[in-house]
DNA sequence: ACACTCTAGTTGACATGTCACATACTTGGC
DNA sequence: GCCAAGTATGTGACATGTCAACTAGAGTGT
């Protein structure tokens, strides 16, 4: 067993201020958007980028795919947005075992209007924290490791 | 209503960046501890912060505010420990009302063997994939933000 | 047409977190 | 010493995530 390479200073400091920030930012954002429009993160997400999509509609393998969501996880998310009208499901024409999540009028309505406050949120306890040098080292150090995770995951 | 100040190309690399970050290596670090120690990243973090303290000991609310968990969260994570005999709970001699959280034998010797493969973890899937200049820039970002979301709370 | 294998989703059981509420113990002021 | 408030936890109900097992339809080779 060899040596275990512990953080140094500077990287202890990193790692303990990513898991404060994450836990913290986490929190603060989900307490907002509750508040605000009635939705979790996992709402707001699938709702945002369901709303991205042409048509507000897609396979629910892609949609899994493209959040990196496990297909039981979105499975079990859009059960729960059915139930409150967010979304629809259909069964694809081409695959019989096809499910095509499709976003509802009222599911529209509501993302619509919780994307200004979220924007908001996001940069009051965010973004506009930060100087527009942190913004783009931020961008660059999450590419570089999410690239890697990516890749971590797929083996 | 005012208009609404959307990310503009930086940011929004930056934000989306931060959240799949986040997302992948949560989960990441989470599979290789539970593989590594059989441990969640709440145990390993209650688990950690208890053998930082004196005696391995400390009051339930103190060290929920050190960790900044709620209450209510601690006490039903310590509990789950407690059945696996990870840690103690002890009255508090001058306050009726106090809970005392004690590491226990097994508990420690659990940190001390997770400890350096978590680290490893850490270091394969984040911190060894970042300069030292962007280890540095995460620090200060997070302080920033960090300190913001504190005092957000605390209101 | 079949048999085999793969793929898409769904589900159930179980671990965690959150919030609201119930409880018991402390404290400060009479 | 007693009572109103405040404080420290514990709990229950409910929203989410994970993993493994199960169902059903699609593809391939013979």
């Amino acid at each position: 067993m060899d040596e275990t390479r512990w953080l140094n200073s500077d990287e202890d400091r990193a790692w303990r201020g990513y898991r404060r920030l994450s836990l913290l930012l986490g929190r603060q954002l989900a307490r907002d958007l509750a508040a605000d429009s009635q939705l979790s993160e996992a709402d707001y997400d699938v709702l945002s980028n369901l709303g991205e999509t042409p048509g507000g509609r897609i396979r629910l393998t892609d949609l899994a795919a493209h959040m990196r969501w496990s297909p039981s996880r979105l499975s079990h998310q859009v059960a729960r947005m059915r139930q409150r009208g967010l979304v629809t499901r259909e069964t694809s024409p081409d695959d019989g075992r096809g499910s095509v999540i499709v976003l509802s009028d009222e599911g529209r309505r509501t993302i619509e209007a919780a994307a200004p406050r979220h924007v908001e949120s996001v940069r009051r306890h965010f973004i506009d924290l930060l100087t527009p040098a942190q913004v783009q080292a931020l961008a660059a150090l999450s590419d570089t490791v999410v690239e890697h995770l990516v890749k971590a995951e797929s083996e």
